[in-house]
DNA sequence: CAACAACGTTTACAAGTGTGATCGTTTGCC
DNA sequence: GGCAAACGATCACACTTGTAAACGTTGTTG
């Protein structure tokens, strides 16, 4: 539903909001090599699908994210789970596993959620 | 770089190939709703893309996967895991395990990769 | 009050996608 | 040998996406 770019200034509305349309653009049009009219335009796009909301401010407006991280995340992992993996998160794990992506550290998380995931 | 409806012939080519038009479209084409134009165009954007390869047989073309499953997986994987979970696989693990998605039958089979792993 | 600056809104435009129809050529059948 | 069927190759067309410029309005300031 939202694109890769929209998605972008999503991250930044998740990790601070509300923000102005120059406080995104100091944040990420900057290290992202955007224009303010490309910020802009990303901007319309999202709330024209509902992801933000905007609240005005004087002459401005102060965007906030409407559609979670959370329910973003789930939306990509499932797609991807479904469309490559039966929809499980064990082939994915192993796939990682046997193309050696599976840090020392990812192994050590895995077995603490594990452990914990046993206790209930 | 290949989209997603191109995605769905390259799978049934990777369970099965090679395969002619009129396979890919009593296979694919069938439980997609698909017209037979829309085969012929996806193959052949596929084609131009470098992701298969044909080879003729009489009046008409065999294909074949050039790009690999696993090279597919990996790299739409690999971009996930880096767009939202800083390229590790542990958090994806442990967000589905939040949302309660992870079946028993993903922790065991989590649990063996890990003790396997856990042997090297 | 007039000119300007700051904002949001509209418009632009090329590339990629989903979905198909049309065209041209080869080939098998009456 | 001519006509229809089967194929691949081209063209079509609307929609999305990335990227931005142009436009219109409103508040500010000399």
């Amino acid at each position: 539903m939202i694109s890769d770019a929209e998605a972008v200034l999503m991250h930044a509305l998740w990790a601070s909001s509300p923000m102005t349309t120059e406080q995104l653009l100091a944040q990420v049009g900057e290290n992202q090599g955007w224009q303010e009219g490309t910020v802009k335009s990303l901007l319309n796009r999202l709330l024209n699908k509902g992801a933000i909301s905007a609240e005005r401010e004087g002459r401005r407006y102060l965007y906030s994210p409407v559609l979670t991280r959370d329910d973003y995340v789930t939306q990509q992992s499932t797609s991807l789970l479904d469309r490559l993996f039966g929809g499980r998160v064990a082939p994915l794990v192993a796939h990682f596993s046997e193309h050696r992506k599976l840090s020392a550290r990812d192994k050590a998380q895995l077995r603490k959620l594990l452990r914990e995931l046993g206790d209930e």
